[in-house]
DNA sequence: TATGAATGAGCGTTCATTCAT
DNA sequence: GATGAATGAACGCTCATTCAT
């Protein structure tokens, strides 16, 4: 018996906090990373303010938890992408439309990830690895394959990814700031040409 | 005896800001965006609360006047860089070594003029022009005159320069979330040697 | 289940509300309006400062709130009085004797709902038509009456109860200030007496 | 000399105050008795903070001063008429006339002595016998006089001087209030005539 | 386990008063 | 006497967290 109603408890535990990540999404859009109160929170998932401290420690318990499970889908989808048996390039422009599709999509959580100290500090802190280091290491694993195709020069794959990277997350940035929404292929195409090819005539 | 007088208040309230300019900026430093508290700030400035108010209008006008105070220097010497008659490969170089310098001594007013959602939203609603797009804007001028030396590819210089920007911002948050630090020198050299010949082999 | 606690929680809610009530009275009549600080209530309340917030959203509404709870009884009263089946005089004479219990009762009160200026401003602020206006209409009905019943000459309504109003007032106020408690009847006879034969010989 | 000095030093501490009173009087009208600040009455009266304390201990003594030094003129008006050797009818009229010209002039002064409950407590409890006693008392006196001219009924005095005091401060204040301007005459003559005569038919 | 009222430390801000110059 | 910067207690309000039910 204790097997099996451990097993349903944790069910049910894991469809609340499911509920909890859906109301801290639409809070977090709502009113942004500052305005993401426990009330809010609670209210938005329609259970007592109390009851989340049932499922999450504390504050940034749940803070961690609603990062770890927007940005996850996009990590696997890399690491997917990062496994298959396609040429570094084609790689690249792979996760670029899986980053920029999920970007857009959730854009306040994101940019609390990438962005606001306190929710970096967070994430940092926890024993959690990074979800940005772990970007940046699948980054690296294809540049090195890149680098052993010959397609890419032999340079740190360290730099490369920062760069690759930082690039990415700007050019996304300044467009949604600016309020323009060029179609994403043709952002992702300019990112390539110029990362590829370099800006010098 | 006024305009002594006059002058010489000046001169002390002067100081004043001052100090507590560094009081904020240890506070920044220590406690990040968020625990930048005017309790804080007053008592590292070893100053009562109150006297914060005799500087400052409220704690926006701080902010503002600590952004100010930190990033100005660092966009007068690129404004001084860009309107140089050099090349326009040059005036990267420059930008970039003046960029770094300032990063690597501010950490955590850099961090928040180009991060912290909270701060940035200070800063756009102030009169300033942001000093992102400010940024932006004196790249965007490089590019443009390395587009008419013929030594850059005809692309958007927006693109260039958000992609160059990008590439700066994230390399450097990398060195110092690492804690590795690189000479400068370095840093910028595999910068600039990726974005003026891209990675393709 | 649902309506059952729902019924109690809101009994409770209640409860709480009269007791935060019964505070800000005491401190009202301790320290007048301007000393009626939210942590003086929460203080004579015996409840942190923070619960307030959770029965009034702000010190508007909870000011509101106490006006209304005492003014209110009068109030009603004054409008059964006024549309009793009497003559006009006796609606008179019913109204100063409800009045003066009440003003007797709830001194600081009737004070701020009648002079302080703040309070005014909050009170006509908010929706709810001003009390002092209220009363005004509720007197001018009654002279109004008056006059048609042939016993009252045809003045200005208007001016009869603001004339009306204000002897009460000051009568009441002056009483009070000075300590001296004359009985309630025998001050209402004198001033209907002046009120309705004046003073000339 | 030192009489002498003491003399200048007199006339200068004098015209010194005058200025403050003039400042604080227009600060009064401006922002009304709450938002009259020692900061904007030193601003006002172009001298700095803390020269104010030079002729005034604290605030109360200042705010004091600012009603002793507007009601006096309209209780010296009065007490002169109340000396005059005419019936007591014809001095009520004067008295109405000075206080409605005086109150209409210092508005926001009048409303803070005769309503705003911090003022009151502060005047009340300085030595100085209220000026609202003053008033009343002047009323008594006039009204004896009526009644011993056989032109009043022998009612008790204080009685209609409060009835008499309270019927022209609501009034005013009334009008005041709805922005209604009526001629000073016309609501002299109507007070009066319910007054003198009452409203009963 | 679910609840939501209670808590209290902390926030930004104001302002009468003091005091070194 | 004149100055105005410094002070610090007090204000209204927020919110993560706790705990009796």
């Amino acid at each position: 018996m204790t097997r099996l109603t451990t097993k349903r408890r944790d069910l049910l535990a894991t469809m609340m906090k499911d509920g909890i990540y859906e109301a801290a999404m639409k809070v977090l859009d709502e009113y942004g990373f500052e305005g993401m109160t426990m009330d809010r929170v609670a209210e938005a998932a329609e259970i007592a303010k109390g009851s989340l401290y049932n499922y999450f420690q504390n504050k940034s318990e749940l803070i961690l938890f609603v990062h770890l499970k927007t940005v996850e889908p996009a990590r696997q989808a890399t690491d997917a992408t990062v496994a298959k048996a396609i040429p570094a390039i084609e790689k690249l422009f792979e996760i670029l439309r899986i980053w920029l599709r999920h970007f857009a999509t959730h854009r306040a959580v994101f940019d609390s990830v990438f962005h606001d100290a306190t929710a970096r500090g967070l994430i940092d802190s926890s024993g959690k690895s990074n979800q940005r280091d772990a970007a940046m290491e699948q980054l690296r694993i294809v540049f090195q394959q890149g680098i052993e195709e010959g397609v890419f020069r032999p340079l740190d794959p360290q730099c490369m990814a920062e760069l690759f990277f930082g690039a990415v997350m700007v050019t996304f940035d300044q467009q949604i700031l600016s309020g323009e929404t060029r179609p994403i292929e043709e952002t992702i195409d300019t990112l390539m040409d110029i990362f590829l090819r370099g800006v010098r005539a």
